[in-house]
DNA sequence: CTGAAAGCGCTTACAG
DNA sequence: CTGAAAGCGCTTACAG
């Protein structure tokens, strides 16, 4: 019988390296491997005393089975990817961020770890990479664009995915809050305060996310039999240097109130504001369709609609890990969002 | 011989899901796996001419070797893992995020991939159960308590790892900027400008990096020969209602100037200015040793210490799986910072 | 330069 | 309820 080395109850001593295997256990058991096995996984007919042993047994050696060797015999990795974006600076959102707390919590809460990969706008070979070398089971999407490679091409490979997005394909399991009503609320109330000239300055509406709060802005506008002022409306702002030519623009056409796409471009827009030398809210109202900590801690504290974001990724990461594991709910999770009228609009 | 189904080259339709195997390949060009492992991996004596028909068949069947399989092959997994704090609000600070894509991008480039996993200040299971399934060959840790639990359990269990940060620790593998010498530049240089009353609003000591900069501030005023007014020194100020209580009371003690000693504290200290009518540069002057895109794009600019995250994530990945792979470079990689002086001190 | 065979550490269909 | 054996897809020491 191969010799096994006691663990090592002394501190501060090199501790055992955890080479011990299921042989082992089997051995020291005087069982076969089949049986250590099953007591482990509870799969097929086994007593309750065999278990007891076991598990015992497993306690004392602190043995925990080697997760590759599982992986290649059940070819699954038990990993998931998740592919954020790195063409945008990140820095700048803490959006991803969070988001992928919460996928890791609810992944090590369901036994999987989660591989983090990068996908630019035009190129995702760094994804490929990751799926064909058989390292992830599925992977999660952080974020969906017009024209969106990584989603096309897994959807060629029939590699499970969810999106944390929206998106008009159905066949897509999609987690998102409802950004469109939302943003169309949000717009409503403000036009119930009394507000007529607000203007939006939007990012790059190559993201889907930005389209759809753009239309919950018009229908904001809509809802209330109003029209849009089209030259209140600023879209593919994609650098400072547009934000400030569209403040600019918009200040000159007397905006009441500048609504901004998300917290990046809020900032950027109050701080164009602050240098101009005007106020917020007495010379102009402010308001962002998305927030982060930023826009809260913000003086005045700014008008946002704040999401769970970490909720997002447990969401997402839980309906994954379901997909890989057989189950079928292709419905879009739909999560809640509140709006916070803050100073900045009042 | 097993049959091979010929690559879909129709696009739309559902492509091979790759899963040819190295068998496959050889049988393909009637030669054993052993060559074909071979004429992958560069290993061992083999005619040029088997290696390009190899790689030729690789290409047409779009094979890819299985990494899994490898992995147990080699008892290496090709992941490292990295260690990101949840007790702390991540989405505060861009710090980790960007560390994070300097070390994707460089175990990209080496073939390797990134699980990321959670740590607590006192709770690391985590962590462990990354470690004890055997699914990373290393790990990197992007911050330093002054009693560090992951760092104690990586040593005994003798796991390859690397600290982002400093440590007094010689047989940790550190990677850091010379936080301590920027922080004392930066102190000097305002005491060069002929400021005496400055104050010191830290976070956390029992961060190691907070240490350090405060360490710098002392050795600041030192080298100038002057000393520390220890009532213009606040540190541990881990909340809002901490730093705002710091604030108002250098102020009654006259300070000229706020250091604060990162950026979350720093948005923190702007925030209480900019509510008690503080006006900045004006009123008082304000600093951070740590700078983030906030600071930076915030009216008026802050002055404050710049440092390469992404640089600080890319060698940290680099030193890491040299470590695996065998190289024993022990020493610490201390990398270049930046003082932006900007308006906020002039 | 090439190959047969054992091995990495698990799981599971099959037989008892 | 339990076990021997084959298999997951690679690598590599050994023999030729």
């Amino acid at each position: 019988m191969k010799h096994i080395i006691e663990p090592d109850k002394s501190k501060g001593i090199r501790a055992n390296t955890s080479k011990v295997t299921i042989s082992d256990i089997a051995n020291e058991l005087g069982v076969s491997k089949t049986t250590v096995s099953r007591a482990i996984s509870g799969k097929g007919r086994i007593s309750k005393e065999t278990v007891r042993r076991v598990m015992e047994c497993i306690e004392r050696y602190n043995y925990r089975p080697n997760s590759i060797a599982k992986s290649l015999a059940n070819s699954k990795t038990y990993n998931i990817g998740v592919a954020l974006p790195s063409d945008i600076n990140l820095g700048n959102t803490p959006f991803f961020q969070n988001c992928l707390l919460g996928i890791c919590e609810i992944a090590a809460a369901m036994d999987y770890d989660v591989i983090v990969t990068t996908v630019k706008e035009n190129d995702i070979k760094i994804l490929k990479r990751l799926v064909e070398n058989h390292k992830v089971d599925g992977i999660i999407l952080t974020r969906n664009l017009t024209n969106d490679l990584p989603i096309e091409y897994l959807k060629q490979r029939e590699i499970p995915f969810v999106l944390v997005g929206s998106s008009e394909d159905d066949a897509i399991i999609q987690i998102d809050n409802n950004h469109k009503e939302a943003c169309e609320k949000l717009t409503s109330l403000l036009i119930g305060e009394g507000l007529r000239k607000i203007a939006l300055i939007a990012g790059d509406t190559n993201h889907m996310v930005n389209r759809y709060r753009c239309e919950g802005y018009f229908n904001g506008y809509h809802n209330q039999g109003l029209d849009v002022d089209q030259d209140l409306v600023y879209v593919d702002c994609s650098s400072s240097v547009y934000v400030e030519q569209a403040v600019i623009n918009v200040l000159k056409k007397q905006a009441e109130c500048i609504i901004c796409s998300d917290d990046v471009i809020c900032t950027n827009v109050l701080a164009v504001l602050n240098e101009l030398g005007y106020s917020v809210p007495d010379d102009i109202k402010v308001a962002s369709f998305y927030e982060s900590i930023y826009l809260e801690t913000h003086n005045p504290p700014i008008t946002a609609i704040g999401v769970d974001v970490e909720e997002l990724g447990t969401v997402a990461g839980k309906r994954l890990i379901e997909l890989i594991e057989g189950s079928e709910n292709r419905f879009k999770a739909v999560l809640g969002y509140e709006i916070h009228l803050r100073r900045s609009t009042q």
